[in-house]
DNA sequence: CTATGATATTGCGATATTACAATATGATAG
DNA sequence: CTATCATATTGTAATATCGCAATATCATAG
């Protein structure tokens, strides 16, 4: 695949996008620290609807971050390798110095903007 | 800050959708490749509307990603440390793994669905 | 001060993503 | 085969982001 065109830039954006969404992280969070969870199990600790988290981890396993074990009725989903704790250390390296700033982005999570007089 | 709230997950999400944009994700690969770079340039670069571009680079000023330098009339962007592209190449390692996963996923980047009878 | 070039901000229609409920699929026990 | 539990898929209203145009700000030259 040509690394070079605008389609590839449209897809490596999505890749990333796989990471933006607050119950994703959750999910990698669990997974790492964990190291394989079922659905229920996932459903437990992170308080959402089954439907709603299945959405999230065919997301997350699309893009390469985590795989999936079938045993009976359960599917056990675990970090796809090595690289993705790495992704995530530096990722959260970078946003432990800059949280403040994240938070005050306009493009990003667009609040309302601060009305002036 | 607390590292285990939902709201740190909801900003940390928010750090990564710095990434998640195709003109963010070019404008990282330009500054990589060429070290620093003015708006001016950057707009020839991508061939986009300047005003457009600059709320993408203060997306990526507020997450940390770049940073800038004013000379004279011009703001010269760079990376903003060496984790930068750490980051960018681990993602990119994986996302090479499973780009052709990704196109099909369904959360991120919803395609109307493939219509079956 | 005025004009001009460079960059930043704002407003808003078009589009994409999320969250939830309903429903479908798949596996196993009896 | 039927019932049941675990997981996946679909529809859609609410919400967030994008992309562009217009305009504001800021620095410098004259």
């Amino acid at each position: 695949m040509n690394l070079q065109s605008m389609e590839t830039y449209t897809l490596w954006a999505d890749f990333w996008q796989a990471l933006s969404h607050p119950i994703r992280l959750r999910v990698l969070e669990a997974l790492r620290c964990e190291g394989a969870l079922n659905v229920g199990q996932l459903v437990d600790r992170l308080g959402i609807g089954q439907g709603h988290l299945s959405n999230h981890l065919a997301c997350l396993k699309n893009c390469g971050l985590v795989t999936t074990e079938a045993q009976g009725r359960y599917v056990y989903y675990h970090l796809a390798d090595d690289r993705v704790p790495t992704l995530l250390d530096v990722g959260e390296a970078i946003f432990r110095d800059h949280w403040a700033g994240v938070a005050t982005c306009a493009v990003v999570s667009q609040k309302p903007a601060p009305t002036r007089s």
